[in-house]
DNA sequence: CGCTAACTTGAACGCCATCAATGCTTGTGG
DNA sequence: CCACAAGCATTGATGGCGTTCAAGTTAGCG
């Protein structure tokens, strides 16, 4: 193995759960070893879509498991006649576990993506051997987990606004985590989208833009790139909380 | 060990997500070997709570995970002011599982309850050594992403009966896969957290009750104890179907 | 440059939040 | 065993906000 940080191979970015290492700071670690990657790989294949087109669709047989490389992509699931956003999906991420071999969520990119494949039963044998790795699967799970309650935190909410104050926030802190600039916030997905992953009609989601705008607490360059104007209003309608934590 | 299925220990209860054994007879699989509820009984300690009692609060530091052993408990998150509650948890679930050393989630004892604690170091230890273990822990943890996903479904939904309608669902699925009479749906728990666990107020809970008894949907012996009278009506209106999948 | 899909805007209605008051039940002590 | 209190649950009236449906606008792409 070399010395330098591998830049190949399936990759899992989540807080590491056990030590405080990063407290707060709000950086992700890349949970896997260099030797778990090389191992990861020799089973994954890449695979790249184009913007809307679908990785795999709900009930489909389940015989691979997906790990985002570049791109983003959104998990969706059917609700009697419409379709709920349950989460959008980056790199570092990991989605394709399924119950009873059937995938439980359909998979659309919502820009150009590139993601490593990993036959299911080949997978199973390699956690089933390597204890660590599943430990770290365990960690990112959890961690997904979270993601979803917050979600679900978000849906919660009665007003449009604040849903959409808590979904930029999280796109915001999301940027960070990933690294990139903070000083504007870049949206991926189309309204849509957001508005089923948000549960509100496109109108209000639309009205909703318009109304933090129109109060000046955030501003917008074009349909994607929204800055956010007035800090202290923004984070009191997002409940910006200083530390995030577990189930 | 003894040939007879074992009555002790933790114990993890869900859908085996790699073979199809039990397609859709909606029955959770024990996940754990004999073998490794012994060994996870050795440092696992059985704790006792009363009903309405606070196993642990968001925030602490968490220095244990836990398995329901009987009884049910409650995870809710902190949301600006308010409480959401995430998930209502039964006899095989786990939880405590954290983010960087702190609970994400209170829990309180829903029914009087009893758990099993396993200090996160020694099961931190015995899950870098067990790769089956942790393989079911993976299963367990996808499960409950799935069941969170399914939550984020209730809430999307508009109309305040169609949430109460698919909770009342679940109830009687869950109550089926523990193998207890489906007859009459049974709530362990107060109107205030079934309010909180659906994104409703107690006032608008309570007026979907009445609007699906009134339409003669369900009937309600007490407050804790449902029958659904018209099955066609209820299933259309809790989206029933059939079967269901993952991520 | 024109087409189509994505997005915004408008008006009316309906459902749920809100706040407050009343009714029920559960547990406790006299 | 009953009375009382405290919490839990239901009910009522009002208003706001989001849904709905439809028309109009913008943007993206060939």
């Amino acid at each position: 193995m070399l010395a330098t940080k591998l830049e190949k191979g399936p990759s899992i970015h989540a807080f590491n759960p056990w030590v405080p290492s990063n407290f707060g700071t709000n950086i992700r670690d890349q949970l896997l070893s260099d030797d778990e990657r090389v191992r990861l790989e020799k089973i994954a294949v890449i695979v790249r879509f184009k913007k809307g087109e679908r990785i795999y669709a709900e009930g489909e047989q389940a015989d691979a498991a997906f790990n985002v490389i570049s791109g983003v992509v959104s998990a969706s699931r059917a609700t009697g006649g419409a379709r709920l956003v349950t989460s959008f999906l980056y790199p570092g991420d990991l989605f394709g576990l399924s119950r009873e071999g059937n995938y439980t969520s359909t998979i659309e990119a919502m820009t150009p993506v590139a993601v490593y494949k990993m036959p299911m039963l080949a997978l199973r044998r390699i956690l089933n051997k390597d204890a660590d790795l599943s430990v770290d699967v365990i960690i990112k799970l959890c961690e997904e987990l979270r993601e979803s309650q917050r979600h679900a935190m978000f849906l919660a909410q009665k007003r449009a606004t604040k849903r959409l104050a808590m979904f930029l926030a999280l796109q915001e802190s999301l940027q960070i985590a990933r690294g990139e600039s903070a000083s504007e916030i870049y949206l991926p997905m189309d309204r849509s989208k957001i508005a089923s992953y948000l549960g509100l009609t496109q109108s209000a989601l639309s009205r909703a833009f318009q109304m933090l705008a129109s109060k000046r607490i955030i501003s917008m360059r074009d349909r994607r790139h929204i800055k956010v104007i007035e800090n202290n209003a923004f984070d009191k309608l997002a409940d910006v909380i200083p530390k995030e934590k577990t189930i």
